[in-house]
DNA sequence: AATGAATGAGGCTTCATTCAT
DNA sequence: CATGAATGAAGCCTCATTCAT
């Protein structure tokens, strides 16, 4: 005992140093030397826990998937209307952001390679998050709350939008005070992302409220005219 | 003859090489060995040419941005109502993204380094592509078209958007067969993430519409009640 | 077991390697390859043990330098009169260049770069090497065995002429045959010239001898016809 | 006309700006290109002008051999006895240092490089400087006024005792303030060393004075009685 | 003669990975 | 398991030199 569990710790060090330095310097700028010190082990125990750099990075983006699809999961299994649903699903996200900052960054370059270090595993976990906005498509569709729209315009919406308002940060508060010259604010916070989001995708997927009859009748008459 | 041409079309083609490789592994993942053979040019050339890695780099970004804020600028600038003009942005990058597909790699691989091989007259060019949405969104706000936002959230739901898009296609592409049973289409063209955003975004902006006159008299008469 | 040697032995067998190279051929001519080969040792386990050529040729040269301070207050301590010190000083020095050919090359070499690699700590062994023959001569002044004259001049007289030797001697072999001729022995050893030092700058440096009482007499005589 | 002064003066140009560039780096140090800088012309326009990187090394070698040997020879030329030649020959030498300080660095470099580029034509002027040395003190050693001594320790004493000088300049400037706290001028001019060797070495050469009759007597009696 | 543009060879340094203890 | 010490394979960059004009 003790020894178990000291390994799993000293596993655990070494994937938590290896997401923050892969997320922040990509695969190829990531150092092994550099992730080692970080996790507070040896160069070669290091290699003697996780084999090489390529499983390594293959472990670290295992775990923050797994992790990524449960939290999603979680947040939308709250109930709530689809429209809702959506809303909780940016601030699901936004949070997992926030309290991972290498999450957006990982995922964006990893999208960038082509997925060329994804291992086959964490299809399986693609699999789980793309589930969930389809499903609360599919579920607003159904009871007429929303229109139609294709899961994966909307489920990039959300997530692009806050993966790329994540990442840009340091460029944001680089330019930030340039910015506010134009009348720009660039240093808002995620989570004003994920309410805009929430509000401005909820208002768009809506489906039309049905016209008062009057104004209905009014406007079939019209078109008739025009039809003439 | 051609001298100055041929001298030119050099610094072209290392320039397009470089984006190219950039676009496709990163700065850390580029070698300049291989930028060199695909511009068709020796190692030592390339260094006559531009000096070194980094500003190599530095060149294909102020190229690049600055395409971007004469794309964007002049699709704004054909006109049309602010709504309109928010879809002619998201179809003017999104076309911008299928002719360059190196583009939207290395504006989310700059992101996530930070900024760290940003030349400063990049920040110029910035302050161009940012300002085309804010001015649009105050045009919409004046003419009471669309309901206030804050501009960079705007801009980075369509610009995001359409990067992560871009950016997760060949994963996108990998997952296609598999997704299918999900009853998902992941292999839809990025023309198609710009016809969304502008339907979706467009209507989230829009302002509420001015009820017709007996719908707003009877739901006056009803917060009377309710009042009482 | 021998671990610990072993590496010390690295450490040395690399420095020692760099010692030659550096004399032989300068920092910028020698080639760390060939440091590596030389010290038996892979370029990049050299790189493990010493970070750079830089920091290599300045540990090489605080070595030396240590070890030129060392055997000159040494050779000093000996004790023996001023003019004897004078003369166990310019020997000693022969004796080391004799031992470490590279020593005056790489000194030669080091001044000729105006010091442009030369570590601070090294300052600290200047002092001591200066400080040697400041004292020779404190001591004969105050002894009235030795003229008064500049430390730094007499020190270079001897530490100079000494250098210079060393240096040209492939130059006086490859000139010796053709120097004959001109009844010059350009192939004699170092320590012909420390002994020529002793012997001359003892002499050239020693306060004049009382005269014997009659001559002195005769002396002050004459001086005093000529005064009136 | 004017082509060939032009040329004449292009290559002047460059002679001196390589003898420049060699003596501050050395010649493995020394770059082509800052070398074709620093004399205005092209790179592949010096190329045109001198053949190669070598060749030029041994066109500056020759011209400043031999303005040293015609300085020396003009200098002892000047007549006065031999120690009196001595002394005019090591001022010869350190007015040539002050006017060209490049030399003595060239000088040391390439006797350190054991004469790697030295041209034979050089050897000549060798022959020409070293002879100054040998006629002076033959001359001495004829009149009765000098000691016998080997030419070449005579020689370099002078010249190595200035060449050293001269080249720890930079040093001897960096150390100057710590080394007052030891009592030591570090900073004295060139021309002071040359003065130290005229007075000292020429003492130091001096043949002994003829003692008085009654000193010789006692001290031909005093070792009788040691023999005894 | 002069010049901008090459180019091959080689040098310094880094880094993922392994080995011996 | 842990660690200091290797090592081969690159990668970035420089530089002497040449070529075409």
């Amino acid at each position: 005992m003790g020894d178990i569990e000291e390994a799993a710790t000293v596993l655990t060090r070494i994937l938590e140093a290896a997401a923050e330095e892969f997320g922040r310097v990509g695969f190829s700028g990531a150092k092994v030397e550099a992730i080692a010190r970080r996790a507070g082990v040896n160069k070669a125990g290091l290699y003697y826990h996780v084999g090489n750099k390529e499983k390594l990075y293959e472990a670290v983006l295992l775990r923050l998937f797994a992790q990524v699809a449960g939290t999603l999961e979680e947040a939308v299994a709250q109930g709530g209307d689809p429209g809702q649903a959506l809303g909780a699903l940016a601030r699901a996200m936004a949070g997992l952001f926030a309290r991972l900052p290498m999450l957006p960054r990982i995922m964006a370059l990893e999208m960038a390679s082509g997925g060329a270090h994804m291992p086959a595993a964490a299809l399986a976990e693609f699999r789980r998050i793309f589930t969930v906005t389809r499903d609360i498509l599919a579920r607003g569709v159904a009871d007429g709350s929303l229109r139609p729209a294709e899961p994966v315009f909307v489920h990039l919406a959300l997530v692009g939008t806050l993966i790329v308002y994540s990442l840009s940060e340091p460029l944001r508060r680089r330019f930030a005070d340039a910015a506010r010259d134009l009348g720009l604010s660039l240093d808002l916070p995620l989570a004003g992302v994920a309410d805009f989001l929430a509000e401005t995708m909820g208002r768009g997927l809506a489906s039309e409220p049905p016209a008062c009859p009057p104004c209905a009748a009014a406007f079939l008459e019209e078109a008739d005219h025009e039809d003439a």
